[in-house]
DNA sequence: GTCTATAGAGTGATAGAC
DNA sequence: GTCTATCACTCTATAGAC
């Protein structure tokens, strides 16, 4: 018998992206161990409450990592450094248009009763740290929540999109229009 | 015993309610018995093939709905009417967002895979439709093709946003920006 | 040797197919 | 209702770190 040892964040970061390509119900755990090479035993030691648990450490995971490579950058002293950041870091942590928003794949199904607080704190935290930081570039209180809420819902369909046309190019293309919007707003 | 006669497009539209609540996977047989009442012998009276036929048909169904209600007058002769009327068949279709955009939905999870050519013509032929529109009502090529992506991106985007936060409010805010943003393009 | 984390067969329940 | 396959999950033996 050989016996593979892993770290809890590695086990996280394998987990969530079988979740991310199957879905929170598509996941069963014999695709989990199957994808991940994570055992049943080791999935129950580093998951004692097992799938739902796994979800929502994932979850808790996607959020912090959110949080300091986005919100807080948003909600700091350089808004407009910040807003021109946010777009090459969604670009990049999907993989522009390759890899969905697990969270908002969650929030479409049936998943979502179990997970809402944590689905809702998310999608409102980055629309609230965007408007923030429009506020602060100097747009009105009106204007600011307007482009961040559009922007956050244009960023959830292009990757629907992407997804359902199996197109590569879309996503790039709608960040950058939704990027020159914020700009036009802010001149 | 009570004998309750269905008609299969009575089945298709119950059965499609459960996949939009549930998901693919998280619809299984005995809650899609559950809630539609109809018997596993009418079911597959019904659809022979199973969950993944039901599931097929579904998508037809409401790819012909949106055929003959938005992409052929689209398609037609007063474009500007038409998308007028866009605006409205879509709030209602969607209940004002408290409705999932089912084919969106299974672009997102591992069901993608085996409806893809489904989900691929029904969001491909809505931009076109809608790019048409545009052109023929005065737009450039260019113009019309990335405003009509950014309406089919906005209004999926405000589906998943009007779900993820339990706002009955942003899927209407939402279809009223992109409303203005074509119209003023066509001013 | 001791102890902890892993491997993987085994559990009852429930899935979808018919 | 009945079937088999697969579900989420449990449990025991043991490999490997000390």
């Amino acid at each position: 018998m050989v016996r593979t040892v892993f770290e809890k964040p590695d086990a996280i970061a394998l987990v969530a992206e079988v979740f991310r390509e199957l879905g929170y119900e598509g996941a069963s755990m014999s695709k989990i161990t199957a994808r991940t090479k994570l055992s049943k035993g080791s999935l129950y030691h580093f998951f004692p409450g097992g799938k739902e648990q796994m979800a929502a450490e994932i979850m808790a995971h996607i959020d912090a990592w959110f949080v300091t490579e986005m919100f807080e950058p948003l909600e700091g002293e350089k808004p407009r450094a910040a807003i021109a950041r946010m777009w090459e870091t969604t670009d990049s942590y999907f993989r522009s248009g390759r890899r969905v928003c697990l969270i908002g794949a969650f929030a479409l199904d049936e998943t979502r009763d179990r997970f809402s607080a944590a689905i809702r704190g998310y999608f409102h935290r980055w629309i609230e740290a965007l408007a923030g930081a429009l506020l602060k570039a100097g747009l009105s209180g009106t204007k600011a929540r307007a482009l961040a809420e559009e922007a956050v819902i244009g960023i959830q369909g292009a990757l629907t999109l992407a997804r359902a046309l199996g197109d590569e190019t879309i996503f790039g293309r709608s960040l950058a229009r939704l990027k020159q919007r914020l700009e036009t707003a802010l001149d």
